[in-house]
DNA sequence: GCGCGGTACTTCGCAATGCGCAATAGTGTG
DNA sequence: CACACTATTGCGCATTGCGAAGTACCGCGC
């Protein structure tokens, strides 16, 4: 079953939230949002998302060298970001319980 | 807050939830996704999201002349709509909780 | 009869966003 | 050296929800 379209308007709060936990890297993002259990989540979505995230004033942004590989650009939430976490959080969960009401009602018995 | 993006793959089973409770046409759809909570659904999206069931084979499809006003289109589910429901109800289930866990999860304490 | 509001559907084109793919580049392994 | 893994960027595409406009049919009040 493809998630490709569940996953529109959610990898946001999904990438802020991991974010929230602690800084990370666009690699490392995908690594966590799949342990999570967004499996099929995109290597290009996530970096897109980030650089999205990033020029619309939610997130802070600096380089770090690495001495084991490519370098890493990470990413961390300012108060702007923590701001819309906390109001994309209740959209989700407004909306996810909405559809919940929706499917359970109209489930077979 | 803008639950656009929410809708993007949810509206293909919202709309076959309703169908599944009895057949409907697309202005009375429309009206019954508002009344269960979706209160920003476009009626362009849901006309569009019939069309689209429709053509992927999923729905039937009878047009019935009202005389209170212009003819009605009415879809119903078919077997392939069903099958279809079912899928699309547990990858959602399966998709609402992953997004609830890695929120909870990351949720300031 | 005429305008108005509500019902009902279609077509058009736009905007947002997730994704595949290719390119670039550094590191360590066989 | 070829290869795999890490790490990022850019390009262009597909999907899909939506706004706007147009068509059309109905009953109601004036």
């Amino acid at each position: 079953m493809d998630t490709t379209q569940l996953l529109k308007g959610v990898l946001d709060v999904a990438v802020l939230a991991v974010l929230d936990e602690r800084d990370s890297y666009g690699y490392e993002v995908v690594r966590r949002l799949r342990e999570a259990g967004l499996e099929d989540v995109g290597d290009a979505s996530v970096y897109g998302t980030l650089r999205r995230l990033f020029k619309a004033g939610a997130l802070t942004s600096y380089v770090v060298p690495s001495e084991e590989g490519p370098h890493r650009k990470y990413y961390g939430l300012n108060a702007t970001g923590r701001t819309t976490l906390d109001g994309s959080r209740a959209t989700w969960r407004r909306f996810a319980r909405t559809m919940d009401g929706l499917l359970d009602h109209t489930e077979k018995r």
